[in-house]
RNA sequence: CGAGGCGUAGCUCAGUUUGGUAGAGCGCUGCGUUCGGGACGCAGAGGCCGUGAGUUCAAGUCUCGUCGCCUCGACCA
């Protein structure tokens, strides 16, 4: 047995996710407890979510930004939601070299209260709105239990934050903002999202309502992938921002807030990997091509090996060709491993036919002529990325039950995990008997469901207000 | 914070019952042979056995303390 091998996925899942992040080298483990080391391929990923999203984002009109990464107290306590919400999990800053610090500082868990601080001071007419605003920055939360990428005490993210004149154009700005997640999700990373609403007592500490992207893992466990938040006037009558609006009278400005974060990662890990280990989506591999020579020392090899380099790397394609003395079958593992999309074989076999053999990190190797590989490339690139968004599809489908009482939910989750849709009353009470009871949680209530006449809660059997799916969370 | 488990080479661990020269596999370094699915030979490097005290002629091994990590609860985007 390979020493190296991972851990069959469908046996612990939570090792297998472990031992991905580790064996592809994306993360390490560091002295800082609870904080991750990304490592130069985890990080280039990132690099490459960060540069297609911040795209997205200028073409919406947002500006980049950066706010310290100190909050004094008093600016936290302004809004009492929102303290509440973060007080437990923020760390503290009490000292300034060896002096005692007269008023501690919070490491900023969420930006929203300098944001407000900053707004203040420049807002003071309606002709001063909307700001739109965005920044990429690390925030620190005092997680009790963390994982790579999807729980850790310090993490990458992008927050963005606007300001807006009225609640309608805040409102669409928050929706807005939630399409831009999941169009990205789907089109970028082949993570097929669910949009919905949170529930009252699962929305962002301060906000009106929160909007979220769901998506469905490979066990069946649901990841919060991104989120959007509405936040009324709240914010601005905590930090006191007013502007002079159309009517020459005094208003209170409307805000959102959305953000992602290096859980992303997480995500494509846990959506599209498998036995073999990382799968990545070709719009954010670091590595889109790989190139084996067989045979490397023979003569016409590599040269031909770094021929087709050139030209796909001509055509945009990011591609590497391994020239290191491993055997060729132990590239092959490796570059599986680290999910690059794409293989090329090139051995003394081909150079006479002026062929290689294209192989798919999803499945299928073929002889393809080096006339117009470039094309070819790009189609073997395209198709991956189908198959993994037919496969995360599927899965969900699978996985995806209709519920009318609890037993329902229970005998699915004797099948594995997976999302329920259940009917819910709106109450409180109901949401927690759901979670106590069978041990999924509401996730959010959908924007493409619907009730149907006579639907009752799931739970007390009363008159139901919403459709929610419901589910396990990582 | 509660309950359990584990600390020995870079990694995964054996050795602890019954005290007696510090081990294996993988990885790493060098040279050579290999190369279409995790190749092989030879030669090397690498350990205060988490840490402190005790018992003993002698402790990785026994006793007590302490620190760290993991899992499950609890808590929580």
């Amino acid at each position: 047995m390979k020493n190296d091998a991972i851990t069959a996925m469908d046996v612990d899942f939570a090792k297998w996710f472990t031992d991905v992040c580790m064996k592809a080298e994306l993360v390490s483990y560091t002295s800082v407890k609870g904080c991750m080391v990304i490592r130069p391929y985890g990080y280039a990923i990132w690099e490459n979510i960060t540069r297609i999203l911040d795209g997205m984002f200028k073409a919406t009109g947002h500006e980049n930004v950066c706010m310290p990464m100190f909050i004094p107290e008093s600016l936290l306590q302004k809004e009492k939601d929102h303290v509440n919400g973060f007080a437990p999990e923020v760390a503290w800053v009490t000292h300034g070299g060896s002096e005692k610090l007269e008023e501690r500082l919070c490491v900023r868990p969420t930006s929203e209260t300098l944001f407000c601080d900053h707004y203040k001071n420049i807002i003071e007419s309606y002709r001063d709105l909307p700001k739109l605003y965005n920044q990429w920055v690390s925030v620190v939360r005092w997680e009790k239990t963390t994982r790579p990428f999807l729980r850790s005490r310090e993490f990458l993210w992008q927050e963005g934050h606007t300001i807006h004149e009225t609640a309608a154009e805040a409102e669409a700005e928050t929706r807005k903002m939630l399409d831009v997640y999941a169009e990205f999700a789907e089109k970028t990373l082949a993570i097929p999202v669910i949009k919905g609403k949170k529930t009252e007592s699962d929305k962002f500490a301060g906000a009106v309502s929160t909007y979220a992207i769901e998506a469905l893992m490979h066990d069946g466990k649901a990841l919060q992938a991104g989120t959007s938040h509405y936040f009324g006037d709240g914010f601005a009558k905590a930090f006191d921002i007013k502007f002079t609006g159309r009517d020459n009278k005094l208003a209170y400005p409307h805000q959102t807030s959305w953000g992602v974060s290096t859980r992303l990662m997480g995500g494509i890990i846990m959506t599209h990997g498998d036995d073999n280990g990382l799968v990545l989506p070709p719009a954010v591999a670091p590595i889109q091509v790989v190139i084996i020579p067989i045979q490397q020392q023979k003569e016409g090899v590599l040269p031909k090996a770094q021929e087709i380099a050139d030209k796909l790397g001509a055509a945009g394609v990011r591609v590497k060709v391994d020239d290191s003395n491993n055997s060729p079958g132990w590239k092959f593992a490796e570059y599986e491993m680290k999910g690059v999309p794409v293989r090329i074989e090139i051995g003394p076999r081909d150079l006479a036919e002026n062929k290689c053999v294209v192989a798919l990190r999803t499945g299928g190797k073929n002889p393809e002529s080096l006339d117009g590989i470039e094309e070819t490339v790009k189609t073997a690139l395209d198709a991956v990325y189908t198959a993994l968004l037919q496969k995360a599809l599927k899965n969900r489908e699978n996985r995806t039950h209709t519920a009318k009482t609890l037993d329902d939910i229970n005998n699915a989750l004797e099948g594995g995990d997976g999302l329920f849709l259940a009917a819910w009353c709106g109450e409180e009470a109901c949401e927690d008997g759901v979670t106590e009871k069978t041990g999924v949680r509401s996730r959010c209530i959908p924007f493409d469901k619907e009730l149907s006449i006579g639907d009752v809660c799931v739970c007390c059997g009363k008159e139901a207000k919403h459709m929610v799916y419901w589910a396990k969370a990582y």
